[in-house]
DNA sequence: TTGACAGTGCGACTAAGTCGCATTAATCTT
DNA sequence: AAGATTAATGCGACTTAGTCGCACTGTCAA
């Protein structure tokens, strides 16, 4: 535990390891495909820790703002959430089965998307760039 | 108004023209970025047209489904419309000023969105891609 | 071991959207 | 032009996702 990087990032930054904390946390870790607070919420209360659906929304809000979780937009669905350290990635969404499949970094892709943005002239902060369709098994 | 394609097409379905209708078409028409369904009822009401807030959400549901309306999910964001013969394009959206400008559509980047789908052997019925920053102005 | 205060639980609140059902009005028929 | 048909509407109650203030509590450094 106190090797954890997530862990010591936060005791550096001055903040308490507290159950919730580490139970929200740990249902990121477990998680396979981004979560919504609903379904983090639900996995920490199965886990054992009693928290507060309040807690749960304000505690991935705080570790989205320290760089442990990463809001996850998709579009048309609730706010999710995912661990950050998978590196860059997008997602593909099924509209038959629901699944959220990984899309790993593209060079062209991530290429492209900067072109585009210089040419519209537009500072770039953040983004999106998701699949929607049928994946492999649902085709 | 009989020259009009999408009213055209709305008869041709069957469909009638009904006030709501045709006064949420008309402030689609007017609109300059998406808008969304409480912005779209605010503009009908101002122009007079008395609609109810479940007319405007079922009406835009349907215009959408006609292929009239084009529903835009930025992320984040509540859902929003904008009209759909625009031809295809993408959004930047503007973190200070809030202002949503389009991206039009970049041959490489479709490019490589395809060359990504099939590569994670997943048929893609629609994509989204979106740049959050800072416009020209703010910058 | 204890004081300070970050973090929590509770509950009331808001925003965005949905739904059933009785009524209205756009279009069709005559 | 009047009546019939039924798509579309208004109303209101409901849901879902998320927010907020405030009194209380659990973590941790001293
Ligand atoms: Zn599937
Ligand atoms: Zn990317
Ligand atoms: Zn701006
Ligand atoms: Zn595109």
């Amino acid at each position: 535990m106190d090797q954890d990087p997530f862990f010591r990032t936060l005791r550096a930054g001055g903040h308490r390891l507290t159950q919730a904390r580490m139970a929200v946390i740990a249902a990121l870790r477990k998680a396979s495909a981004p979560l919504s607070a609903a379904e983090i919420l639900a996995s920490c209360l199965a886990a054992g820790a009693r928290i507060d659906r309040a807690t749960a929304y304000r505690e991935l809000e705080f570790l989205a703002s320290s760089g442990i979780a990463l809001p996850v937009r998709l579009e048309g669905r609730s706010l999710r959430y995912e661990i950050s350290d998978r590196g860059h990635h997008h997602h593909a969404v099924c509209l038959k089965c629901e699944n959220i499949q990984e899309v790993k970094a593209d060079a062209a892709l991530e290429a492209a998307e900067t072109r585009v943005a210089k040419r519209v002239g537009f500072t770039v902060l953040r983004h999106a760039f998701e699949l929607f369709g049928l994946c492999k098994k649902c085709r």
